[in-house]
DNA sequence: GTTGACCTTAACACTGGTGTCAGGGTTTAT
DNA sequence: ATAAACCCTGACACCAGTGTTAAGGTCAAC
């Protein structure tokens, strides 16, 4: 199939396909007239793909496991637990750079309230 | 004083302190060779800019009202409230989107090791 | 009068996946 | 044979603050 009709069987755009490609996430053959060639089996990769995009992985870390969880069971390889990991500790961190801010975002909007207290603002949030 | 004392004093590079300038937040005078020239209070100022960017604003916000916090207290300055408010809405945003990869990710790792639970972890790989 | 520390503006790099042009070739259907 | 709908490569824009470099002006000390 051509890169138009991939792109609408995934929902990923003809861009980002090209940009899979130039990655090195899938290979699809070239016909005479310089045409992408991909077969069925690419709706699946780029299916794949999507998922670990949405896990928050990049298109680099991707590629390093990418052709061996295509043949086997994430468990199988070895290169998908250390990203997970480090993934994690990742999410992690900003979360905890988030609640701070949220903290301190919290506190300083109580000190408006408060001093505001004499106006009387509504006051129906938490 | 100078660009580079002032820098020294609060911390934030030459560079920063000539960016918030091109975004409007800080604007000393120049003295007759070019150079720009700090009030001792422009210390304040970088301090008060540099809390406002840890509380995740944008300069461009932070130029909304900055003239006015340096001048009052923060609940007198009517932009202040709706910008941490919005701030407030987009963290929380930002934190259900962490959470749901967190759960996405320890979901996926806990089905790897119940299946490698099973056989050994040996595995000389492909 | 020269060295070195400091100042100036301007500009590119970075992060990374995606949108969007520009400029041009191919295919298909009418 | 021409228009519409595809395809191709290459390149800029985006977010937004900071690092870094280039090319050059100013000033103080020795």
């Amino acid at each position: 199939m051509k890169i138009g009709e991939l792109a609408t069987l995934t929902g990923v755009s003809v861009r980002s396909l090209r940009y899979y490609e130039s990655q090195g996430l899938i290979t699809p053959v070239r016909q005479a007239n310089g045409y992408r060639e991909y077969s069925p089996l690419a709706v699946e990769t780029v299916e794949t793909i999507k998922l670990y995009l949405n896990l928050g992985l990049s298109t680099e870390q991707i590629s390093g496991f990418l052709h061996c969880v295509l043949r086997n069971k994430e468990a199988f390889c070895a290169e998908v637990m250390p990203l997970y990991e480090s993934k994690l500790a990742d999410i992690e961190r900003q979360l905890l750079e988030l609640n701070q801010i949220k903290h301190n975002l919290k506190e300083r909007m109580a000190s408006i309230m408060q001093e505001q207290g004499g106006k009387q603002i509504d006051n129906t949030s938490e």
